[in-house]
DNA sequence: GACAGATATATCGTGACGCGATATATTGTC
DNA sequence: GACAATATATCGCGTCACGATATATCTGTC
């Protein structure tokens, strides 16, 4: 019944984390997240689609084809569409729960490898 | 290619790090892993014994049954037989590899949520 | 205009694996 | 004798991560 830290939680709250800072198209995320891990965390098409049409149909997200307009910043993709996803009101509640889970499972993984667990200031 | 952050990883690094503190047996772990993290790791049996197997076929661990005798310190258990597992150097190694890919993971995740990743001292 | 490669979204099959259920044995207690 | 706790161990099945694959548009180049 506790929760477990699976990686299809980790997943989501880096998505979560993403669409909080701004609405982003899905080949967008795969590439900003596999910059900013440095690679280490890989969102394949294989995992990520499927996993923002269960956040889109759990109402966390909320997506709208686009089409790329001349005028735009970059207008190399003139006439390609693209899905954008926003982050919804539920979607923040759940990532800052998932925020504090994550927050929490780290402090007991950090206790048991003798970390020093760095105050955990109030909110 | 690069690692991901398995359960199977979460657990190994725990067990491991619990026997760098000492020497224990299979259902000890169990306990002190409930405990400890009030609840939030289980290490039920259909978890904890196949990976301690795996941890010592990869001689990680190694093992000795142990009767415990009943001038030991828990005299009531007197004539059971205990399974008792400890650390190799190899698993020693292991381990500080495993610390270090929670640490490099840790990071990521952190910078991807936003928190203050607090200075990453030296060892 | 044909082909390659990047961009972009989407689905499907399967192989791996987490873990609940289960088995076995001992000790203690009512 | 029945039940609970301790203690180790295995098996099977359901789920899920994700590689492979499909579709489509745009750019560059030969």
């Amino acid at each position: 019944m506790p929760p477990r830290d699976s990686q299809r939680d980790q997943a989501e709250l880096v998505i979560l984390s993403l669409l909080e800072d701004g609405s982003r198209y899905g080949y967008a995320i795969s590439k900003e997240v596999a910059s900013r891990s440095d690679g280490m965390l890989r969102m394949t098409p294989g995992v990520l689609y499927p996993l923002l049409k269960a956040l889109e149909a759990d109402g966390l997200i909320s997506s709208t084809w686009e089409e790329v307009k001349a005028d735009d910043a970059d207008p190399d993709d003139a006439g390609r569409k693209r899905k954008w996803y926003r982050l919804s009101a539920k979607g923040r509640k759940r990532l800052a729960q998932r925020v504090a889970a994550h927050r929490a499972w780290r402090a007991v993984i950090d206790a048991f490898i003798g970390e020093r667990p760095e105050k955990e200031g109030a909110s």
